[in-house]
DNA sequence: TTTTATCCTATTAAATCTATAGACTTTAAG
DNA sequence: CTTAAAGTCTATAGATTTAATAGGATAAAA
């Protein structure tokens, strides 16, 4: 299960991904519409910042806004972000390998095969996830 | 990540998979071969047993034993039965099923149909992953 | 120089995960 | 019919992680 803070995250990113190209919107204005904790979300989009997915701007009319195109940013690096690892296993996962301290053998463990091809197939639909495309697809399950 | 509860499970069963027909095996035996703190697993081998998935026998000569074939116990049912959801949200869970306290309208959230996705993939490759199929890869494996 | 808003560190509270303790029950064997 | 072996069950402790908050520092604009 993604944390808290993940979900948090996406959602005000599809949210900047709105108010594209709009110049820099608060941290209290999302917090406030997307019901998350305004502390709590400071910390999120600093982090977020700090990966170069936002850019930010201090003082009177500042606020966050995204760094990339929408169409650039997706659910993979996100949850990576705030979550850390998207394999269900540390001894298959790509960007947070860990051996397994259960295995005695990895080469000739049965188990990882099914771990390996679970996250093959999760990275590319999460991967492909892109803030534009979720956006879109809010907007045609409006219309039904 | 799978908990360590789970990963337990999953070596255990594997193990009791390979000793399918050859009577109890005492929970001292698993955990001193697959190196899991005896106090746990007699939980977690508890657990599976109230869930039909092991049968025990107690007292001398007792232990636990396999309820199905190797062939119909799959990794979908014991991550379930030890972690809960496999879905990374919950609003996309089958079998636990909760809605989303962020989104504001399920029908028109554009985040879910990715994870959706995800959560028939991932339960297609956990629940063709059978026992008996990670015993004959671990057993293809060790002979390379 | 005052106001607005992000930046940053520290801390707390709650929840979950991991592990262990100890008494109880059942069964087999002598 | 007694004893030892082995699972059953409840309770709890300790560690770690998650979620949220507090408060001051810094920067920019008016």
């Amino acid at each position: 299960m993604l944390s808290k803070k993940c979900k948090y995250a996406i959602h005000a990113l599809v949210y900047l991904a709105e108010k594209y190209q709009e110049g820099p919107v608060h941290i209290s204005e999302i917090a406030q519409k997307r019901h998350i904790p305004k502390k709590f979300l400071e910390a999120i989009l600093l982090e977020l910042r700090n990966a170069k997915v936002l850019h930010s701007k201090k003082g009177k009319g500042g606020g966050y806004y995204l760094h990339q195109k929408p169409s650039d940013v997706n659910l993979m690096e996100i949850i990576r972000l705030m979550d850390g690892a998207i394999a269900m296993l540390p001894c298959v996962s790509l960007h947070y390998y860990e051996p397994c301290e259960e295995c005695r053998n990895e080469k000739t463990c049965g188990i990882r095969d099914a771990f390996i091809k679970v996250r093959d197939e999760t990275l590319a639909i999460l991967g492909g996830s892109t803030l534009d495309k979720i956006l879109k697809r809010e907007k045609a399950l409006a219309l039904k």
